[in-house]
DNA sequence: TCCAGATTCAAACGTACATTTCAAACACTT
DNA sequence: AAGTGTTTGAAATGTACGTTTGAATCTGGA
């Protein structure tokens, strides 16, 4: 019983760390299992398919972060106050951020996950997070129309996408940016410090005038 | 002669289509040469390999637009007068827009090809691109900065970085975010429609206050 | 201690891939 | 029209992949 727990989470750590270095499709289940010193038939029998493996590593972390998100924006919303930006972003990334004290990297790990899922694959993860999350994000949009009433919803539409495309595109390339900066500026930045700088940067995009 | 110019032509069509929609990697050859029409040795034959192919490719826009760029560059940096963000960003919108003229949805496929080129390897592309165009780049950040005189160099390269994501998600995922807007906003948005609406987005982010 | 169910293991299966091979077809010059 | 170099064609090669299989090995309760 403890050696099955333990196969199936050395798997899993194996897994999302290959799948966010190099891709879902890229990561074949022999790097995994070899990595994770299992058998490679293990993944399949615990997990069913590679279909079903990445679910689960995804599911890791979306099980603890969605519940805490929806949480903290129905409370925002339930605050008959005005919201401004930066503070809606803010309440997004805190339970981010908190991915960390899970995980190690853990924050910076699940947004590369997020990010591989918009690029490798067309259909299934799209689906499985609209399908289990929707309702979260719908209160997110939400709160960003709230905090920018001039704004029209399609505009807003198009700039939370743009804006999910610069966190899940700094955080896929998040080491090599980490490299150039340190070399060029003299600068260390650890993921705290990237999103501390992404804020103003979004908070200004979004509420851009037209 | 004329027959080989057809077969070198009409694999690229089909490949850069295939590239776009699915990532390279994901793009068998054998795909290619069905759509393309052509026997499945004729891409080594002409190109060497696949890798080879996809940088033919690339640079079959790249050689177009990126001495375009470094001449609207070089021009901009010798007016001594002031460029401001918005004008920086579309001189270097429109030679990009242009690519349509040259091929049916040129801008779209580049854009998103150069976003694969971004997701999809690690590493070979990354170097072509900054060995070949690192120069041109350059006087882009140049540019950059000169029209935020305020921010610190170190700033504007996360800034940049940040649009580069922005940029590169966007039409990595333009199809999907198209389809979206059709159904929940009625909007039919084409690639000049898309980078109207990045601009100010982009402007404001890479300008925000600190 | 022994047994049933859970787990691991090595091996194999079928499929898809990029690339190579070599003969056939072709195009162009003389 | 012949001959030469270029291009195409069909087939085969070797490799890597996800998945399946069935026996071996564990594990915990009777």
């Amino acid at each position: 019983m403890t050696s099955k727990q333990n196969t199936q989470q050395k798997i899993l750590d194996a897994a999302e760390r290959l799948f966010a270095e190099t891709g879902f499709s890229a990561t074949s289940l022999r790097q995994i299992t070899s990595m994770a010193e299992v058998n490679l038939a293990s993944v399949n029998y615990h997990f069913g398919s590679k279909k079903e493996l990445i679910q689960a590593v995804l599911q890791r972390y979306l099980s603890l972060l969605m519940p805490r998100l929806d949480q903290e924006f129905t409370r925002l919303l339930a605050s008959q106050q005005h919201n401004d930006l930066s503070k809606v972003l803010t309440v997004f990334v805190i339970p981010l951020l908190e991915l960390n004290k899970v995980q190690n990297r853990g924050t910076t790990l699940f947004l590369q996950l997020l990010g591989r899922g918009y690029t490798d694959v067309q259909g299934h993860l799209r689906w499985f997070f609209n399908h289990h999350y929707g309702r979260t994000l719908d209160k997110f949009v939400l709160l960003v129309q709230q905090s920018c009433p001039t704004l029209p919803a399609s505009e807003i539409f198009w700039r939370l996408h743009f804006s999910l495309g610069t966190i899940v595109f700094t955080m896929a390339s998040n080491e090599a940016l980490k490299d150039i900066a340190a070399a060029d500026f003299n600068e260390i930045v650890e993921i705290d410090g990237v999103i501390k700088r992404l804020i103003p940067y979004l908070a200004a995009g979004i509420a851009a005038p037209i």
